[in-house]
DNA sequence: ATAAAAGGAATGAATATTCATTCCGGTTAT
DNA sequence: ATAACCGGAATGAATATTCATTCCTTTTAT
């Protein structure tokens, strides 16, 4: 198996748990190097700094989570399921990737990040904004800025798997569906 | 003439925008210093250290903010009314102190705050999930976790000062009585 | 004139980054 | 088949940089 490829995947894998956990200026290299089990110079052979770390890991997961929504899109099908789809697909990413949302979430400002972070962000956004706007234009959607409306949406859903990953609740079918529920009457319009 | 209590108060001042805008870590002494027009080391007149002046920040803010909401506290009213006054009292708060909310909410769960810090913040989240638990009984609220509940109200109204801070959007009374109808579609229970 | 307050350069500890050396797998020569 | 040889990957000690904190001088107030 080839050691180059495994080594800067943990070295990945490390950054993100740390980054998540304490955020990126908290979290030192040597910290990342030992919980990664390598010597903090190998980082180096990966990674020019920090910064390019932080921004690779970042643009990584931002791509990987649009892929996500973007796959098996229901482009034609009602405004609730398409939100069902993206709802879904938030809990799948979170699934496969335990810290990456909120790695996404606690560092989409951050001052350290590149233009091309930036650029897979706002793609990111427009994803769900697009969605909003074509809600809202059926009346389907309430009247909000959609940023706004998107932030109610992952508040409520990272803050719950915060939540589940602190011990605090059990993750279940039914409270998972009712986030969605609540995420849903928090952005649709009501009568 | 510049008294030793206006000096504190710019500190304090500077740091809480700092800190807000680029997190604990990131904000140095010096920027603080420079930022508030006072020396490096006149922090240290007033401040021990970087650590007591981010937990007396927190406390000082959280303090403020659990005055503003328990003001006037219609007890007997009805479950609506009750969000209303406490929606009302984030609206007032962040008028008043514009980044201190923010900061609360990006710094609550840091490993640097104290003991005393960790308990006016419960004490804040306490008030807000008496309110919930009160309405889940009367089948006012959603049956969800009341942290959940929580983030869903926060992460909604921070994101929208965000964008009202950065220019994005203009605040306006239909704004907020926008978001504060989502919030309550959120939260409330629907039949 | 004296004392308190303020300032900011100096200090030292912590941290990012570099680099001389080791290690390891594969290749070549005998 | 074995052993000497290469090249690049990995290492972590050494260095450079940043930043919290201190300390002593200057300024202000009484």
């Amino acid at each position: 198996m080839p050691t180059s490829t495994s080594k800067r995947d943990h070295i990945i894998h490390s950054a993100l748990n740390l980054f998540a956990e304490r955020g990126f200026d908290a979290t030192t290299i040597p910290m990342i190097a030992n919980d990664a089990n390598v010597g903090a110079g190998t980082i180096y052979r990966y990674f020019a700094n920090k910064e390019v770390l932080v921004n690779t890991l970042f643009q990584h997961y931002v791509t990987l989570f649009t892929h996500t929504l973007e796959e098996d899109y229901p482009k034609e099908d009602s405004i609730r399921n398409q939100f069902h789809h993206l709802f879904k697909g938030m809990v799948r990413f979170t699934n496969d990737h335990e810290h990456a949302l909120y790695f996404i979430k606690t560092h989409n400002a951050a001052y350290f990040l590149d233009d091309t972070s930036r650029e897979n962000f706002n793609h990111l956004l427009m994803i769900l904004q697009n969605f909003l706007d074509e809600g809202k234009e059926e009346k389907q959607i309430r009247d909000l800025p959609s940023k706004a409306l998107i932030a109610i949406i992952f508040g409520g859903f990272l803050e719950l798997f915060k939540l589940i990953r602190a011990g605090d609740i059990e993750s279940s079918e039914e409270l998972l569906a009712g986030v969605e529920e609540s995420c849903w009457d928090a952005v649709r319009h009501h009568s």
